[in-house]
DNA sequence: GTCTATATCTCGATAGAC
DNA sequence: GTCTATCGAGATATAGAC
């Protein structure tokens, strides 16, 4: 990717979180990213083609950062804490992007994703949660249910810990606090 | 609220939850609404005010309707599991509807929306779970945090259970069965 | 690849008759 | 209150020079 095309998304991403797909339109982004409409549109065939390449821009950085932090080293338990405190790390240090994520869940644009990346995103923490089904350390229950469980916890804990009243130096306990009531509700 | 106002939000709803308040014209709703352009404006001064009725009607509706389901006669554990349980066949009854909570959630109307009426919706949750606390019947965390807890994993179940693939006739099994783990979790 | 200039279109909102 | 007709603004996207 080279610079301009950086730029735009970096553009895009702000302007798109304060004021929405609507109220944003690409000569702003343009403007904001230092290129001529022009350019953007020679990067991007369209505007919805570059709401989709942000958002999965982004969900390859979440991906990656998750990879590198959570080893396979580690016990099973280990490794989903890692994952739980490390998702609501990149989410509260990544603030624009993971709100990003969310709207553009709840819109329209998500119908252009196809069911196969939908289902790529969640198969590592499938994974993970099966494991530790098998290894009878979880709940038997469906793997999908424990993974909802999961990340609407860390959905949740993010909209608590990110509310601007909220000492960021208690986040840290916070979140150990919480993934300790989680485990106790899926382990076995 | 006359007629042809019901008529207008019902298209509005519809429209906006298939196409995104972006993809939605005025001249779409009222069409769809059998009404006039004109007479849309008539009713709301601007687009964003529609929007904005629109959010307060469907959140005046779920609010009514889980007052309606959950009594005062019943014990603290029982109030809970009725605000859960019917918090998510409302939303499983009311699916558009849910959905536009949640759109509006993660756009910037949500700004327009008062703090203190933002406050007044979840008011009557954190007073329940506050009785918990002050009984002993729940852990001594934050109100708040509880709130979080609770409503991040209603929200979660309810994608869970309205996936098209997920068979109805399971629902209330998994919804029993969430509450249970729930309630495993913050009781004291 | 990047720019300027602009075509084409659609939208939100208004005016005014009935 | 409801309609028809329309305006002005601003949007996406393209054309073509450099």
């Amino acid at each position: 990717m080279v610079e301009k095309e950086k730029q735009i998304l970096t553009a895009a991403l702000q302007l798109f979180v304060a004021y929405g797909f609507h109220g944003t339109p690409t000569s702003k982004i343009a403007a904001q990213a230092g290129v001529s409409n022009g350019t953007l549109f020679h990067y991007y065939k369209t505007k919805e083609e570059l709401v989709i390449a942000l958002y999965n821009d982004i969900k390859g950085e979440l991906s990656a950062y998750l990879s590198a932090q959570v080893g396979g080293q580690d016990s099973l338990e280990t490794r989903l804490k890692k994952s739980f405190i490390h998702s609501l790390y990149w989410a509260l240090d990544n603030q624009e992007k993971f709100y990003y994520i969310q709207q553009f869940h709840f819109s329209p644009h998500l119908a252009k994703i196809s069911p196969e990346v939908i289902a790529g995103q969640s198969r590592v923490h499938l994974q993970l949660l099966q494991e530790g089904i098998e290894a009878e350390l979880l709940k038997p229950l469906p793997v999908e249910l424990l993974f909802t469980l999961v990340s609407s916890q860390v959905y949740g804990l993010y909209q608590y810990l990110s509310a601007p009243a909220f000492p960021i130096d208690q986040r840290q306990a916070v979140i150990e606090e919480a993934f300790a009531l989680l485990w106790g509700m899926i382990k076995k």
